[in-house]
DNA sequence: AGCACGCCGACT
DNA sequence: GTCGGCGTGCTC
């Protein structure tokens, strides 16, 4: 072999659990600083890798292979990007190389340092210039900022819907690039639907040419060029979903996580990591502000701020004269048997009809009915390949897993007795439709004109530009009374929506999942808060519930609009149980052939406890299938680790990796940790 | 994770 | 007789 003088360590993309997860070492020409970018050869492929440091002159494997390529025209990575994966990937059980190339634009994996070169030297265009001053801020927006400007935080900007969390985010921007011309802020937003709006308001206050987006619809040219602007410091503001928050960013210095409580900052794949806690991390680590917003903040975070680890600003008012919608429960124990929609809230809707108001239905569930089933014999629509029933969507007449996406056409009788007379059982979006079209046919628009009823969920807003066709029907007007899934509660600023109405929320408040009732109150706050937005019509605006419960605590909370003291009551019921945010939790699961051999799996796991932790502070609970079983033929289980200790829990989980690479029985298809899952 | 090699069922 | 199923093993 040539005289390759230098031997360096470069992590590559395998996972944790293949044996690879540690640095491989490469020979090299000459020696390369840590965080260059380089392709190596990795058995019969090339792949793509991040020089990790220096190897151990001692060690000299008989095999080493030469890099293959350096992208030497862009910067090394920094070292505090470097310690952020490192955190990272032994927080959340991952190898480096794992978390480092999901952190870098998928483009790069492809080119070579000539391709590399080519689109280096493009310059990015002008873009318009700023064209939207900064506005007016209340008292409480000033206050937030001032103590924004006066320390590092982490802050926790609590501040109602309406109330101008946006504006403090802009101006704490500007503030800070004011100071720093040539520092760099990151703002992140739960979906991708939600950053052109935003992006658009930055780009009004900032520029264009200031502003880069980064999330996953975004086409892979595109995405390389973010990330570039980003890594090279030309990119004053980046704003993006949870793959943002592992941006390369030289001159950060302020964090924005928008929504900060919305269960989407939590990857669920693949390196499950939580991009607000990743921010706050990061905040410490490089020195850099962190601001949460949320008017519904996750329980994690109010915790923190009654712990005085984060620092609150409230901000309670409405920007202008808007106030926070009544809110009208309706006891469905005195409605009549049956009803879908009970008789007040159907002439409620009527009368915002009658007046040219519109009025937004949700209800958590797609297609017309979650289940088929034969009055005759048992048979119900049953997915062949998961433990879960096929949904019924009228509109293409067909039964669809929502699990594995395994489709057919309705049959036209019980496929196990031939009977006919097969009925939908429950109801989802599509019904609510049509039964809304029903029961309002004879409700009358100002014109005289029917009422116009639209529906919007994942399957209206599949196609490429559907969303956006949409919303700008509701905004032109074009619809009274708008039917959906949740989605039609994040984010948009409908302004003549004068009624919100959670058609059958109860479910959440006794579901096993003891994070239901923080998210189904985040979720009817966010719902309250789309209407009145339009102050001229904020004192008519309402959001009913309808309930068998009108008496739970946790509407009675709703009703105040009084987050405080639904957290506090959580908070008291979690810290009794001991449960999150008292407690820190990671799952072990396993997909297997059988589920004895997932549950083999995880019950010889679960053996090797004991001896890893000595002191007991870290509790193991038996194996469990998940909630669903099957997935697609495949078999899963699980099992829950808990300490009130995260350092206990990190060490454990630390020590646990090694014996859960070498524990492979038969039939096991994969296994992966979760630390601070979201659902259990 | 890829991508190989390696042994058992239905097609030209 | 081959094409191809996916089971296990390796990658500096």
């Amino acid at each position: 072999m040539a005289d390759l003088a230098a031997r360096v360590q470069v992590v590559v993309p395998t996972p944790a659990h293949s044996s690879l997860g540690d640095p491989l070492t490469y020979a090299s020409e000459e020696p390369l600083a840590p965080g260059s970018i380089v392709r190596v050869p990795l058995g019969r492929r090339q792949v793509c890798g991040v020089v990790w440091g220096e190897a151990d002159e001692s060690v000299d494997p008989p095999n080493l292979k030469p890099i293959a390529g350096v992208l030497g025209e862009l910067p090394p990575l920094s070292p505090a990007w470097r310690q952020l994966v490192t955190f990272t990937a032994n927080y959340y059980q991952r190898s480096l190389g794992e978390v480092a190339l999901a952190a870098l634009p998928p483009q790069l994996r492809e080119l070579d340092a000539i391709q590399l070169a080519r689109r280096l030297r493009r310059t990015a265009g002008e873009g318009t210039g700023p064209t939207d001053p900064p506005h007016a801020l209340t008292s409480e927006q000033d206050a937030a900022l001032a103590q924004i400007d006066a320390g590092r935080g982490p802050f926790l900007l609590f501040g109602a819907t309406g109330s101008g969390k946006t504006e403090v985010y802009l101006q704490a921007v500007a503030r800070l690039l004011a100071r720093e011309p040539e520092a760099q802020a990151l703002v992140l937003v739960p979906e991708i639907n939600l950053t052109p709006q935003l992006q658009a308001r930055f780009e009004a206050r900032f520029g264009a040419a200031a502003v880069v987006a980064m999330h996953s619809g975004l086409t892979p040219p595109q995405r390389l060029r973010a990330w570039i602007a980003a890594h090279r410091g030309q990119a004053r503001i980046v704003l993006g979903t949870r793959m943002a928050v592992l941006a390369s960013l030289p001159t950060l210095r302020l964090i924005v996580v928008d929504e900060e409580h919305d269960p989407s900052y939590k990857q669920q794949e693949g390196a499950r990591y939580s991009a607000r806690d990743l921010a706050i991390y990061r905040g410490h680590a490089e020195a850099v502000t962190v601001v949460l917003g949320s008017a519904t903040p996750s329980l994690e975070s109010w915790q923190a701020c009654r712990k005085g680890r984060y620092r609150q600003l409230d901000m309670a008012l409405r920007v202008g004269e808007g106030r926070l919608p009544a809110v009208r429960l309706v006891d469905m124990q005195h409605q009549p048997k049956g009803a879908l929609f009970s008789p007040p809230l159907l002439e409620a809707i009527r009368a915002r009809i009658a007046r040219g108001e519109q009025s937004l239905v949700f209800l958590n569930r797609r297609g017309y009915a979650p289940v088929l089933a034969c009055n005759a014999c048992d048979w119900k629509s049953e997915c062949p390949h998961c433990s879960a029933f096929r949904v019924f969507h009228k509109i293409d007449r067909t039964l669809r897993c929502h699990h594995c996406g395994y489709t057919e056409r309705v049959p036209r009788a019980c496929p196990a007795c031939g009977n006919v007379d097969i009925a939908p059982v429950g109801r989802g979006t599509e019904r609510l439709e049509e039964q809304l079209a029903e029961l309002l046919a004879d409700a009358q628009r100002p014109d005289g004109t029917t009422a116009r009823i639209a529906r919007m969920d994942a399957d209206t807003t599949r196609a490429k530009g559907e969303l956006e066709r949409q919303l700008a029907q509701v905004h032109a007007g074009d619809v009274d009374v708008l039917v959906g899934t949740q989605m039609v509660t994040k984010g948009h600023d409908f302004r003549r929506i004068t009624l919100v109405a959670a058609v059958n929320p109860d479910t959440a408040l006794f579901a096993s999942d003891f994070r239901a009732p923080e998210r189904l109150f985040a979720l009817l706050m966010q719902a309250g808060g789309r209407a009145g937005r339009d102050a001229a019509q904020a004192e008519a605006s309402e959001m009913w519930v309808q309930t068998w419960h009108p008496q739970h605590p946790l509407y009675a909370a709703l009703r105040r609009h009084d987050f405080p003291a639904f957290a506090e009551a959580e908070l008291k019921q979690r810290e009794a149980a001991g449960m999150p945010p008292f407690a820190y939790q990671a799952l072990l699961r396993a997909e297997a052939r059988t589920q004895a051999a997932a549950q083999a799996f995880l019950a010889a796991a679960a053996a090797e406890a004991p001896a890893l932790d000595p002191s007991g502070r870290v509790t193991v609970y038996a194996p469990v299938p998940m909630g669903v079983q099957r997935v697609a033929n495949v078999e899963r289980a699980q099992l829950l680790v808990e300490s009130a200790s995260r350092p206990a829990l990190q060490a454990f989980l630390a020590a646990w990796q090694p014996l859960l690479q070498a524990t492979r029985p038969a039939g096991l298809i994969r296994w992966a940790v979760d630390v601070d899952p979201l659902a259990i």
